[in-house]
DNA sequence: AGCACGCCGACT
DNA sequence: GTCGGCGTGCTC
C-alpha cells in the first residue's frame, strides 16, 4: 500500500522513476519527478517523458531536492497506478543487480520485465482488468494425489528440503525428474499459505507435456503461464494473477525469470543447460543464472532446483567444486532400457552415402517390425549450397557472408541469416553454364532420398511407408509443430526426418531407432561449446528412443561419424555425462576456457567492417590500462565469424579475466566510454554496439 | 527508440 | 507560399 503520509504542497518530494527509455538513449539511471506525497517504493506511475506519457516505476522518495538536475525542469507525476500493490524491494534488486551484471540501464530491464500490455494502459483500464481477473477467485490449489515416488525421487525430494544451495537435479531422460518437481512443489504450497513456485522451461512449445503436468496436478486456477507466444491481453493477466498472489505456479519461458513473485519460495529451471534460457536479442541475460542470484537474495528462503541429464559444465563444475549440491536419478522410469549406441565409421561406407548402408538396412529392419525411425541432420533445405560446375559461382547471399540455401519444394535460394530468397536461376549467373549442383543434403532431400530407397517397402497392413519431416519449413509455429508431433505420436508416421528441434522434449512412444547423420562439424568447430551441445543433444536425441518398454528390439541410437574414436562417442557409449564432463573440463582447464575463466564480448555492427573495427579499437585503447591493472585480457579486434548479415558488418573483441569481478569492474567503467564514443569520430557509421556478459558463441 | 525541430526541393 | 523529405538532438 502507499504511504498515506498526509500530502505536504509547501514542501515537494522527489520521487527517482525508472522510466520507458529506449536502450541507447544516454538516460542512465532514475529520472527524477514531483509528486505530492511520499510514495512507497515500486509503485507504477504514469509520467510525462519528452511529450509522451510513458510507465515508470518508483525506486525512491526523498524530500531533498537533486542536485544534478534543475529543478525547474522536473516534471509532476500524472498518475499512481495504485491499484496495484507496488512491486516488492526483492524484485527491485533483481532488476538493479541484471542491469549491472549485464550492462544495461535499470530502466531498460525493467521495462522489459515488465508485461508490454502495461505500458499503454492508464488507471481507468488497468482497473478494469483487475476487476476481470478479481472475479476468477484464488482458489487454493486442491492438488491431486502424486505418483508413488522411487528410492530416487524420494532422495531428491528430500534434497531439495533441505539444500542450503542451489541443488542440480542430475537424472536421465525419463528417470521421473518431473514428478519430483511436482512434488517438491506441492511441499512448498502444503508448508506456505501463500507461497509461489516459479518453473521455467527453455521453450514452451517443446514441453507441452509438462504443463498438461502441472495443469492436471494443481488445476488452471493456480497456474500462470508466461511466454512469448501469448496474446499482449493474455500476458498481462497471467503477469498480474502472479504478482497479486493468485497464481501459484507460474510456468514460463525465460522472461519469466522477472516475473513478479511476492511468495516466490522455490523455483525450477528444467533442462538448465539449454542455451534458449540464454537471450540472444537485446539484454543478453542468462535466465538460469538470475534464477539463481534471484532466489539466494531474496529475503524470504527460496529453493532452486537445476534439472538436467547433460547439465551445463558451467553448472556441473559448480557442483563439482561444492557451490551446488547434486542429486542423482540414474534410473530410468518404468524399465525402459537405454538405447545402444551404433557408430558408423564412415570412412568404410560407400563415398557419399548420406545413409549408410548398414544403417538403411537397420531402418527398413525396424519399420518392417512396425516401429518408428526419427533422423536426424542439422541442416533444413534441399542443400545447403547450389554451386556451377563450369565456374566458381556459389549461392553466396549478395547481403550475408554465408550461402544462400537451396529449397527444392519452390525452387527457391534462400538465405537463413536475413531471410532474402530468389528463385532458382536456370543457369549459372556467371558464366551461363547449365551444371548449375547442389552440394551437401539438407532435411528435404534427404526425405527425398529415404522414400528413394525405402518407398517400396510396404507396412504391415500393406500400406505405403510414411516418410514425414519436421523442421522450421515444416513447422513455422508452435502450433504446426504440435500439430505435427502429434501425428507421429499417434503413429501416423514411420520415418521421421528432421532437424535438433525434433530431438527436444517429446515423447515418442514407438520410436525404436534415433540417427544422427552428420553430426561432426560440432567435433572440430572452433566453438568451444560445440562438443558439450553435440553430448547433449545426442543425449537427448537417445531418449526419444525406447521409451515403450513393451518393444521387441532393443532400442538403438545411430551416429554416422568419420571419427568414431572420438572419446566423446565412447562417454555417450555409456551415457556417461559425468565422465564426458570431466573430460572436457580438463581440456578447458588447461586450454583457459569457461568456468576456469569468465568472459564478456564487446560487439559493434556499423556500414564497413573498417567502421566497425575502428570503434572497437578504441574502446580497446581507452580500456587497455584499466584492463592491465585489473589483470582482464582484452583480445584483439576481429569481424565475427558471421561477418556480415543483412548487409551489416559485425566485429568484436573478447574481454577475459579469471575473476567475475574483476571483469565487472573493468566492464562497468567501459559503458561510459563507449557511449561517449559512439558519439564522436571514431563511432562513425556504427549502427549498435553491444556488451554480451557470459557469452555463449564467440 | 520516439518525437520534436529544422532547413531545403516539388506541388496547389 | 505550403507540404514533406529525413538529418540531428533531446528526453527528469
Amino acid at each position: 500500500m502507499p504511504a498515506t503520509a498526509a500530502a505536504n504542497l509547501t514542501k515537494p518530494i522527489w520521487a527517482q522513476v525508472w522510466v520507458s527509455t529506449p536502450r541507447h538513449s544516454g538516460l542512465q539511471a532514475a529520472l527524477t519527478y514531483r509528486c505530492d506525497q511520499h510514495l512507497a517504493a515500486g509503485h507504477l506511475v504514469r509520467v510525462k517523458l519528452g511529450t509522451r506519457q510513458v510507465l515508470g516505476v518508483v525506486t525512491a522518495t526523498q524530500t531533498q531536492a537533486p542536485s544534478d538536475f534543475p529543478i525547474d525542469g522536473i516534471k509532476g507525476i500524472e498518475e499512481v497506478l495504485d491499484a496495484l500493490p507496488p512491486l516488492s524491494a526483492d524484485w527491485r534488486q533483481l532488476i538493479s543487480f541484471a542491469a549491472r551484471y549485464y550492462q544495461r540501464s535499470a530502466s531498460e530491464v525493467a521495462m522489459a520485465a515488465l508485461p508490454p500490455a502495461l505500458r499503454d494502459l492508464d488507471g481507468v483500464q488497468l482497473a478494469r482488468r483487475l476487476k476481470k481477473i478479481d472475479h476468477v477467485d484464488a482458489a487454493s490449489p486442491t492438488p491431486t494425489l502424486g505418483q508413488t515416488l522411487t528410492k530416487d525421487q524420494r532422495a531428491a525430494l528430500e534434497a531439495i528440503a533441505s539444500a542450503d544451495r542451489p541443488v542440480l537435479l542430475f537424472g536421465a531422460t525419463g528417470s521421473g525428474k518431473t514428478e519430483v518437481y511436482l512434488q517438491a512443489a506441492q511441499r512448498v504450497l502444503a508448508q506456505q499459505a501463500d507461497a509461489q513456485v516459479l518453473v521455467m522451461v527453455p521453450e514452451i512449445n517443446l514441453t507441452p507435456q509438462l504443463i498438461a503436468r502441472f495443469e492436471a496436478r494443481f488445476g488452471d486456477q493456480a497456474l500462470a503461464v508466461l511466454h512469448s507466444g501469448l496474446t499482449p491481453a493474455q500476458r498481462l493477466k497471467h503477469w498480474l494473477r502472479a504478482h497479486l498472489g493468485q497464481a501459484r505456479i507460474v510456468l514460463g519461458t525465460r522472461v519469466s525469470v522477472f516475473a513478479s513473485l511476492p511468495s516466490l519460495a522455490l523455483v525450477i529451471v528444467d533442462e538448465e543447460h539449454d542455451p534458449s534460457y540464454k537471450s540472444q536479442d537485446g539484454s543478453r541475460f542468462s535466465a538460469r543464472d538470475l534464477a539463481i542470484y534471484r532466489a539466494r537474495a531474496q529475503q524470504r528462503p527460496c529453493a532452486v532446483v537445476l534439472g538436467s541429464a547433460t547439465p551445463a559444465l558451467e553448472t556441473w563444475h559448480a557442483a563439482q567444486t561444492g557451490r551446488y549440491l547434486r542429486v542423482d536419478m540414474p534410473e530410468r522410469m518404468g524399465g525402459a532400457a537405454w538405447p545402444a549406441l551404433r557408430l558408423v565409421d564412415m570412412q568404410r561406407q560407400p563415398a557419399k552415402a548420406t545413409l549408410s548402408p548398414p544403417l538403411l538396412a537397420a531402418i527398413a529392419s525396424r519399420v518392417d517390425a512396425g516401429e518408428q525411425c526419427l533422423l536426424l541432420l542439422n541442416r533444413r533445405g534441399y542443400a545447403p549450397v547450389l554451386s556451377c560446375g563450369a565456374c566458381a559461382w556459389k549461392s553466396q547471399c549478395p547481403n550475408c557472408s554465408a550461402f544462400r540455401v537451396f529449397h527444392k519444394i519452390d525452387r527457391s535460394l534462400r538465405c537463413h541469416h536475413c531471410g532474402a530468397s530468389q528463385s532458382v536461376p536456370r543457369a549459372c549467373p556467371d558464366c551461363g553454364d547449365q551444371d548449375i549442383a547442389p552440394v551437401g543434403k539438407g532435411t528435404e532431400q534427404l526425405q527425398e532420398h529415404v522414400a528413394q530407397l525405402l518407398g517400396d517397402m510396404r507396412r504391415c497392413d500393406g500400406t505405403p511407408l510414411r516418410i514425414a519431416r519436421i523442421d522450421a519449413d515444416t513447422a513455422p509455429n508452435g502450433e504446426t509443430l504440435s500439430a505435427q508431433l502429434q501425428a507421429v505420436h499417434t503413429g501416423e508416421v514411420d520415418i521421421l526426418v528432421g532437424t535438433q528441434m525434433v530431438a527436444k522434449g517429446h515423447d515418442f512412444r514407438r520410436i525404436g531407432l534415433v540417427a544422427a547423420l552428420n553430426p561432426d562439424s560440432a567435433l572440430y568447430a572452433s566453438d568451444f561449446r560445440a562438443p558439450e551441445r553435440l553430448f547433449a543433444l545426442l543425449m537427448q536425441a537417445g531418449g526419444r528412443a525406447g521409451r515403450d518398454a513393451q518393444q521387441a528390439q532393443a532400442p538403438e541410437l545411430w551416429v554416422q561419424t568419420w571419427s568414431p574414436d572420438h572419446p566423446l562417442f565412447a562417454a555417450l557409449r555409456d551415457h556417461d555425462y559425468a565422465r564426458f564432463a570431466q573430460d572436457e573440463l580438463a581440456q578447458r582447464q588447461v586450454a583457459g576456457l569457461p568456468p576456469f575463466v569468465f568472459q564478456a564480448l564487446l560487439r559493434a555492427e556499423a556500414k564497413t567492417q573498417a567502421q566497425a573495427q575502428t570503434f572497437l579499437l578504441a574502446a580497446r585503447q581507452s580500456m587497455w590500462d584499466a584492463a592491465q591493472q585489473l589483470d582482464v585480457t582484452c583480445f584483439p579486434v576481429v569481424p565475427m565469424a558471421m561477418a556480415k548479415v543483412a548487409n551489416i558488418e559485425r566485429a568484436q573483441m573478447l574481454l577475459e579475466a579469471d575473476s567475475r569481478a574483476k571483469l565487472q569492474h573493468l566492464l562497468s567503467a567501459a559503458g561510459e566510454t563507449l557511449h561517449a564514443l559512439k558519439r564522436g569520430t571514431s563511432g562513425r557509421g556504427v549502427v549498435r554496439w553491444a556488451i554480451d556478459v557470459d557469452p555463449l558463441s564467440i
